[in-house]
DNA sequence: TGTACATCAGTGAACGCGCGTTCACTGATGTAC
DNA sequence: TGTACATCAGTGAACGCGCGTTCACTGATGTAC
């Protein structure tokens, strides 16, 4: 039997998981060829085995990025419903908890990257805002029936908003008050007991 | 006359005003020493005459940067404030504006460069961070009476964050659709008409 | 089942380029007398 | 008021380093017979 495609994949893979996380810690401009092989136990040279070019490998860990993020949040909410719980509540809680404002590489890439993605090439410019238009629609999904598409704009505004400022103060008070701040705000507008 | 000091200074002042309009065009990355100085006008040799590194003018640009964007913002509510007009509809109004929107040099560095902040070295990130604060208690002093910080915090992230995510959808319908959505729910919550 | 050959994922040295930083020098501006 | 000198903002060539990219090679894995 041929293992050979299904090794190259599984390498492949890991380039563009250690990718993902480290473009989520970093930044685009972080994600080195040469540090991204390192950590997943190659040498540099044999990257353009793998892929074009470097963008070529940022497109496909925004992506997975992208999905790693989302599938995580959109899970919780499913959990939640499916408890009977409110999924909105869900939502707030898991985007904007303590452990996504200390690992950025598990949490959202759209709150790690957002300011860089209009700076990209157009093809990775595209990729970004399809990344973001796929968060405003798992926040969408989180939100009451009969909720308009602009409901789920600007809460997805101020959930991105609120984790990326949290960030900026830092890991102290006036991170943690960002975040409370911000879910109380999120919370209580939808709160009809 | 000793005109050399002023001279000096004149230079300093205008190597940095256009770190700080640089910086919100193309990040902290984008800031590069040729290039600044070259846009100043000078050979990149000087530079070290002015700042002791690169890092030195970065943490200037970004105040630079933050006070440009706040007093713009800042002014726009207190002319409201003066005619009667509400101060708040003037911020949300002049933060999320078409002008900003389209020319991130011009506007807001927190929305232009706030996933980077935290990826900076320590100097430059309390620099960041003080920006943050900045921006936090600006919006405060467009708020009704009684308003508390947590109610500053939140508008401050949804500001920040719909800002970001119109520039990432692209200058084209979908990133309208972010600005006016957000614009709507901001004006929503303290219309009290 | 065993042997010779082909394939190809991964290696590691080398390259070229951009960028931050350094430094000896220049020439215009101000000072001393 | 004019001349010689000192100062210093700005010049431009050169450096060292990091990083993306290339390429000839290796050695383990699979195929042919």
């Amino acid at each position: 039997m041929n293992n050979r495609p299904a090794r190259r994949e599984a390498t492949h893979d890991r380039i563009v998981e250690v990718a993902a996380r480290t473009l989520r810690r970093q930044g685009y401009a972080g994600v080195g060829v040469a540090d991204v092989m390192k950590q997943a136990g190659l040498t540099h040279g044999g990257f353009y085995a793998h892929f074009e070019s470097r963008d070529a490998l940022l497109a496909e860990a925004v992506e997975r990025a992208g999905r790693n993020g989302a599938d995580n949040i959109g899970r919780k909410v499913d959990e939640a419903r499916a408890r009977g719980e409110s999924p909105l509540r869900a939502l707030v809680e898991g985007y904007l908890s303590e452990a996504q404002w200390k690992n950025p590489e598990l949490g959202c890439v759209v709150a790690a990257v957002g300011s860089e993605m209009p700076r990209q090439t157009p093809a990775l410019q595209a990729t970004s805002a399809e990344r973001v238009r796929q968060l405003v629609s798992t926040v969408r999904r989180a939100l009451p029936e009969g909720s308009t598409k602009d409901q789920a704009m600007s809460i997805t505004a101020t959930l991105v908003g609120a984790m990326q400022l949290a960030r900026a103060l830092g890991v102290n008070a006036q991170g943690e008050a960002m975040l409370s701040a911000a879910r109380a705000a999120l919370l209580a507008d939808h709160e009809t007991a």
